[in-house]
DNA sequence: CGGAGGGTTGAGATTCATCAACGCGTGTGG
DNA sequence: CCACACGCGTTGATGAATCTCAACCCTCCG
């Protein structure tokens, strides 16, 4: 099973990244592929965690859930990322669900074989505390969105992160997830998330279908903040407005 | 300079947990001790992290602002606890600004010792991996919190946490901080933390100044969900109102 | 004594969620 | 080939929940 190759068509996982060759197999010596349908639930609040999810295809979304029916969206994941990392070092059941957006397949790596290369190659260890202390990176920013910024900002810094990944060039850009699932991630209805998008035509951003349209590269600069400019490829040009506010 | 006899005084820090003497050494060696006033900011948003910081007395928040003021509270800080041992996987500038809510004691723990530990002492870097895991995992409580949980709800949940915490026993505990500090924490103004204390009344939850009183000892597990029953003593009791609702 | 900070209470304003209806594109079955 | 249902997104009207603002009480402390 020669998955490696597989990596190519997506950013590598940064699971993988610097690791021996002999680690690498090791890993996906025990690991198998698995395909699943839209909406399958892969794993349940409350289940004890059995193996670290890579998705090869398709997304995934990574969720909690109440009694009366709301659900919280944690992450949205493309291929190249990994869910349930963080969540067998925390020691007990799970505290979330992950289920398919879309079909997807996703590579099992078992719980075992992690919690043993842990101790055995620090580049692995390194390479998952890089990776979890991103996810609460992002959960950090999630809490300060949802207290202390509107609607249309969460959208914005959304947008913005989006833009950056995608490479900062191109005054177009995608919507990866459904409408939907972003509204829901950014805690607000698909009312209001409608809405918001109207709002942002008079700031120069149009959304038509899944495509962003920027009327030029600064449009989404109101939405940054001191540790996101550092991401940005512009930060230190003399038109980037954040740097103008200081 | 020997800490490790201070450490007596509080939980042990999760970081020290199972490391060499040898570790132990190498990490107090180049660490200093530093004493701050009340609302000292230690670290601002776009800093680049220089050091761990562990609470030998007093309290810190960590949080984050917009430029409307606005502030939204990331975690409080105990003596054990440390902070920044995140940030400094990130990447980058630090997202959170650390200040200090009393006159405090912290050890400053250098950031080179820290990533070159990590690489050198597995131990190590597994504890960083459980704490930032565990940092995590309380991130999701509070997304999931404000997106679906009515005041009520988190602070229950709050009061459940510190209520287990502090031992399970008692029917009564402590708040720890000022109520000012956990409405910010919880997403809240202190006014609407302060209706639903009384709400609360009628449930069998009482607060005088800090003190939480609890009419019986079930009183909190109406807020209770499947993975933190985990860590609840009774939860296997066949009173535990969680198991109840199977 | 007087001021400051923390907490509570009340009244009013605002914002977002809710509910309902509609448009549009797609797929399906008669 | 048409009719229909369904999922997704949008729009409008309504209402509820929480924030805001203001006043007040209390304790602590100079």
């Amino acid at each position: 099973m020669n998955l490696l190759s597989e990596f190519n068509h997506f950013k590598k996982p940064q699971l993988f990244e610097k690791l021996s060759e002999e680690s690498q197999k090791r890993i996906l010596e025990c690991s198998v592929l698995k395909k699943y349908e839209k909406n399958r639930l892969l794993v349940q609040q409350g289940d004890t965690p059995k193996f670290v999810y890579l998705v090869m295809s398709g997304s995934l979304k990574t969720f909690r859930i109440n009694d009366e029916g709301g659900e919280a969206t944690i992450r949205m994941l493309e291929p190249g990322d990994t869910c349930m990392e963080a969540v067998m070092f925390m020691g007990g059941p799970s505290p979330i669900n992950v289920q398919t957006l879309t079909e997807s397949e996703t590579l099992l790596i078992p719980e075992r074989i992690i919690k043993t290369l842990v101790f055995e190659d620090t580049q692995f260890s390194v390479n998952l505390l890089r990776i979890v202390t991103r996810h609460y990176k992002n959960a950090m920013h999630q809490i300060d969105a949802m207290n202390i910024k509107s609607p249309l900002q969460r959208i914005g810094y959304y947008f913005l992160l989006k833009h950056i990944e995608q490479g900062n060039e191109s005054l177009e850009f995608k919507l990866p997830f459904k409408k939907q699932m972003v509204a829901n991630y950014l805690g607000m209805t698909p009312e209001t998330f409608s809405r918001s998008l109207k709002q942002m035509r008079s700031m120069g951003v149009t959304v038509e279908e899944d495509k962003i349209s920027l009327k030029d590269a600064r449009s989404l600069c109101l939405f940054c903040d001191s540790d996101t400019a550092a991401l940005c490829a512009d930060h230190n040009k003399e038109d980037c407005q954040f740097c103008l506010l200081h």
